[in-house]
DNA sequence: AGCAGAGTAAACAAAC
DNA sequence: CGTTTGTTTACTCTGC
């Protein structure tokens, strides 16, 4: 039977390893050929060039992520056929996710990982160098017109002054220098405009290369502040006086310039920003309202023209350019040169990719902006931040709405941690083969950490944490041993059940398989709380858990403040979590939350140091008074935990026991491995 | 320093 | 016959 069982899971697990691997490689290789043809161009290049080199490479990407994608499915049918053969179907879903997690993000159908567009963006379609330039060109040009309009204003403010003047005075003839002002300020307003044009030129130009997005209800980062520092009501004011003295023609040109101003805001592409910056002036104003229809008819006339893809005479497709003298001959150039063909397509994705690899980019500013703030304004909470992982998934796990608890989750990550907003891939990936210097024995270390009682703990997430970390659990074998026997649902377990409980359970159980299980064996013999039952199907073991009592005698030396938290029912995981904090420390791992797998088993692990939590009270209190069926707070949490584990090995009794138990498997080859190789890798 | 608990390694036997 | 299960012994390490 056991037999079996582990005959089964290593040839599937070889099998599974084998697609995974081909499918790495083929995806490797098609990586890799996008790589080397995204070669960055020369440097000395005119920007049209680099515009259109850019898009060139944009379309290449975009065929090689076609290809790319196409192969990935291949892959995939190859895959579940490979092994829907092999293995039962229960296992399909979780193991190449176990084993190889890049290659998760990566097969993922039809969609393209951040990671890639990152590629994308970094390496294929603009180097950071060029990205820098751009932006330094934009940053300057938003200066000038700073500058520029610091400038005007000063010039109006000028007027202003000379106006009052001359309507105090109230006789010199005004029309030559007021003719003289306007003039003036017109031609400032020109200077203006020609660097709204540059400015906008430059905007298309990023946009068209995908490093700017203009979203219709948003209005631009660089011309916001230009148009609202165009239009402040008293400028607005003074605009109006002055202007409402001239001639007819003067007013009439004004009108023009001042129109000029707003449509240079539409044509920018964003015709519902200019309405948004500029109605409101409009309405605090009640002077522009007079130029309003005249502007919006103006407006609509010209935004008739404001083609997102047309401008000054030039077809702002990705890669075009092509010259078109007005706006028909440019639809007309769009709908020939542009139709919906392949090519448009692809180009059109690409600019999507871009665009989502922008927003991505954005997000992640922004939490690094909020980040930043908080740490720096609300220095109150710091103290509080530093926490705020494990107190912020707890109660999320407490409440059992793992749902987006973590930031990033990452994921997480995360981290998660790292990837900020990696998710959720906390594979065993995550934590890599430096988590695995800690392989040496177990030992007590934790009995000093009962002494660091740290607030809430979750025992979901450092279950969850175990799971995907190879850390060693700061827990004995016998305790993890008793844990296994009362989380089954008869309170008694196979020993092939405990090796699944221990492998599901724990990522580091999945290695040194030799090792662990001998020292389970050797535990299960060894103490008597552990008792052995024949049954109908072979034998199975089972807790006493008056001898499991009885056998420590350690630890804890009378903390009373720290036995009276313990008692507290709300401190039964703290425990747990010191232990998962030095175990961590001891790891230089960084908590990273996993709230996001789901359902975790409230109390699992929490059992396995609570009770020796409550060995270690009774000891303590060992004056008699076996105050502590103290256990019963534990036991009471039993049912809940047991309930919600899904794959109870006990359920599925025979040789698929161990198959259904999907998380040790992928790493059965190691286990293997481990045991085939005389030579423990243990530093001490 | 000594003790006890815990982990590791290994030998061995019985069962499968 | 090979593997799994179970027992036992010896040794090391760690904390008290």
């Amino acid at each position: 039977m056991m037999q079996e069982s582990g005959t089964e899971t290593k040839s599937n697990g070889s099998a599974i390893q084998n697609g995974a691997s081909g499918g790495n490689h083929l995806l490797e290789c098609s990586l890799r050929e996008v790589r080397s043809n995204g070669e960055t161009p020369s440097v000395e290049i005119g920007a049209a060039d680099l515009a259109h080199l850019q898009q060139q490479q944009a379309l290449q990407v975009a065929r090689q992520l076609l290809l790319q994608q196409q192969q990935q499915q291949q892959q995939q049918q190859q895959q579940q056929q490979q092994v829907g053969g092999l293995k039962s179907p229960k296992r399909n879903d979780k193991q190449p996710a176990l084993q190889v997690p890049v290659s998760v993000a990566m097969m993922t159908p039809q969609v393209i990982t951040p990671q890639q567009m990152q590629q994308i963006l970094q390496q294929q379609v603009l180097t950071p160098q060029q990205l820098q330039v751009l932006l330094q060109q934009q940053q300057a040009l938003m200066l000038q017109q700073q500058q520029l309009q610091e400038f005007y204003k000063k010039q109006q403010e000028q007027l202003q002054l000379q106006l009052l003047q001359q309507q105090h005075a109230g006789k010199q003839p005004k029309e030559p220098q007021q003719q003289q002002v306007a003039t003036q300020q017109l031609a400032f307003q020109q200077q203006l405009l020609q660097m709204q044009q540059l400015q906008q030129q430059h905007l298309l130009s990023l946009q068209r290369q995908g490093l700017l997005t203009i979203q219709p209800g948003q209005p631009t980062l660089p011309l916001q502040p230009l148009a609202q520092g165009m239009i402040p009501t008293e400028l607005q004011q003074l605009w109006k006086e002055v202007t409402s003295s001239h001639t007819a023609e003067e007013a009439a040109s004004n009108n023009h310039s001042s129109l000029d101003l707003s449509t240079t805001c539409v044509s920018s592409s964003a015709p519902s920003k200019t309405s948004l910056i500029i109605n409101p002036h409009a309405s605090t104003n009640g002077q522009l309202s007079v130029h309003t229809p005249k502007r919006e008819s103006l407006s609509h006339e010209e935004h008739s023209h404001s083609h997102p893809l047309y401008g000054h005479g030039v077809c702002k497709w990705p890669g075009c350019e092509a010259v078109c003298e007005d706006f028909q001959s440019f639809l007309k150039h769009l709908n020939s040169e542009h139709a919906l063909d392949d090519r448009s397509t692809a180009q059109c994705r690409v600019q999507m990719q871009v665009v989502q690899q922008l927003e991505l980019q954005l997000a992640k500013d922004k939490e690094r902006l909020q980040a930043m703030m908080t740490h720096l304004h609300v220095k109150s909470t710091e103290p509080k931040a530093t926490p705020q992982p494990l107190n912020l998934v707890s109660s999320v796990t407490l409440s059992k709405t793992a749902s987006e608890a973590s930031p990033q989750s990452l994921p997480h990550t995360p981290t998660t941690p790292t990837a900020p907003i990696t998710p959720v891939t906390q594979g065993p990936s995550v934590i890599t083969t430096t988590s695995m210097h800690n392989v040496g024995p177990i030992r007590r270390r934790y009995s000093d950490k009962y002494n660091v009682p740290i607030s809430s703990a979750d025992i979901a997430q450092n279950q969850e944490f175990y799971k995907n970390a190879e850390v060693r659990p700061p827990f004995t074998y016998a305790s993890l041993i008793r844990q296994a026997i009362l989380e089954s649902p008869e309170k008694q377990l196979t020993l092939n059940e405990i090796y699944n409980w221990f492998t599901r359970m724990f990522a580091y159980f999945r290695r040194n398989a030799a090792t662990w299980k001998n020292a389970v064996r050797h535990n299960l013999s060894l103490h008597k709380c552990f008792v052995r039952v024949e049954n109908v199907k072979g034998a199975v073991w089972t807790v006493d858990e008056l001898e499991f009592q009885k056998r420590r005698p350690q630890k804890i030396s009378g903390n009373p403040s720290l036995i009276k938290n313990i008692q507290t029912s709300h401190t039964y995981c703290t425990p747990l979590n010191a232990a998962l904090q030095a175990s961590m420390a001891e790891n230089s791992i960084p908590l990273y939350t996993t709230a996001s797998m789901g359902n975790p088993t409230l109390g699992n692990l929490a059992n396995a140091m609570r009770e020796e939590l409550n060995g270690a009270m009774e000891h303590t209190n060992s004056n008699g008074s076996d105050s502590s069926p103290g256990r019963s707070p534990m036991q009471a949490m039993h049912p809940v935990h047991v309930k919600e584990e899904p794959l109870d090995p006990d359920e599925n009794e025979g040789p698929l026991s161990l198959v259904t138990t999907a998380n040790h498997s992928p790493d059965f080859d190691h286990d293997r491995d481990y045991e085939d190789e005389p030579v423990n890798e243990d530093i001490e």
